[in-house]
DNA sequence: TTGCAATTCAAACACTTGTATGAAACTATC
DNA sequence: GATAGTTTCATACAAGTGTTTGAATTGCAA
């Protein structure tokens, strides 16, 4: 037992160096360095580094979970069971944007953490990452209920979508800004989650049964 | 000159080890296996491992751009000029879509090694890819031509959002599969397209000068 | 054939990675 | 204050990486 202090500023400076640079090109020495411990403490501590990694996933895993079931719940006990697709949308993707995207003192680390571990799927992480699964079917769940004559795929597609949004411009958020000239101001959070959850709305709502039929296509 | 035969044997297995395996995991010693060849072959006719990865990716980038090209400028000339907003949409997302999704048999190599390199950004590939951003500045062109009166920031926001889906589902296939327990059919590719091009489509003519209006939409 | 350049090859190199070791330092209980 | 258990530390290890080397082999022109 003791201190622990080892333990947490070990998992401390993991988080943040794998959320700047990836978990590609981080090595122990660099995590030991930057929590100035001895490079043996992440084998005492953990056995190993992938086992560093789990840890270090599972435990941010559930919290932003919770933190999004939070939101949702909130809302749909709000409403009687039923919560508004956008309220739902908006638990689902705002606090993953709010904590990637503005003002660079204001973000969070474990929110970073967390998009990394979405896009370089690490050994380690893959292991683990069906508990996912579970976790974004309530929210369809959710969606469904807000949507009752909505059929099951389009309720899944436009989840899909919605992560897609979110998650894509958080990765290439300095691309946009490069493209849009500044014009996108990806610092204005609100912003950007109200663009997002309005395109996933009209997404889920638009031709109502009919389903899509943009150019053609006669509709499965 | 000479042979050449194990340059192209090289290329050939790198690209299909990396579109496979990402370029996190895969060595030299794994191409060279792949490709029949010694291991001093890639750095006697490439340099270096980082020279043959972008040697890789300028090739391929220039291919595939100039494939969305050719299908944006058929459209915008039979258009005089002006093509619809959803045949620039299917130019833009369509062939990286169809050459990453369908039957295993006809997936392309050179569609998802180009979708590794925009995911995993490994250094090579980050220097050079700058150059990505004036061929997207050429589809902000035709989108805004076929939307005049829509702000530039909306058409930004509309190229961004289209890749997003586009690549997410890519990414995230075996997912979402999982997710919807098979009723997202990732295979019937020409459904996917259009499932795309029609939430971009709707993410870039709703609300026309209104821009985004969170609870519902006025439709134009 | 002879000669010469281009290419292949096995082997080794220098370096980095995660992990293991055993002694030292610390901490708390008796 | 001695002792047992925990934690730290410097150091070494084994394995894997990209790269280099120098001798063999090949291909082709004279």
């Amino acid at each position: 037992m003791a201190s622990d202090h080892t333990r947490s500023a070990i998992l401390a400076a993991a988080e943040r160096l794998y959320a700047d640079r990836g978990f590609g090109d981080v090595t122990l020495r660099d995590i030991v360095a930057e929590a100035n411990v001895n490079l043996a403490a992440v084998n005492y501590h953990f056995g190993s580094k992938d086992e560093l990694i789990a840890e270090l996933f599972v435990s941010r895993s559930i919290a932003t979970n919770r933190e999004r079931l939070r939101e949702l719940k909130a809302a749909e006990e709000q409403g009687g069971g039923r919560a508004p697709i956008e309220v739902i949308l908006r638990a689902l993707v705002g606090p993953t944007l709010r904590g990637c995207l503005g003002p660079e003192n204001q973000r969070s680390t474990a929110a970073r953490f967390m998009i990394r571990a979405s896009i370089e799927s690490v050994p380690p992480i893959r292991r683990i990452k069906n508990r996912e699964l579970d976790h974004l079917r309530k929210f369809a769940g959710a969606m469904r209920r807000a949507l009752p004559d909505r059929s099951d795929v389009d309720i899944y597609w436009g989840l899909n979508f919605a992560l897609a949004m979110a998650h894509h411009t958080i990765r290439e958020s300095e691309r946009l800004t490069k493209l849009s000239e500044g014009k996108c101001d990806l610092d204005d959070v609100e912003d950007v989650v109200a663009r997002v959850v309005s395109v996933a709305t009209m997404a889920l709502t638009a031709g109502k049964v009919e389903a899509k039929a943009p150019s053609r296509i006669a509709a499965r």
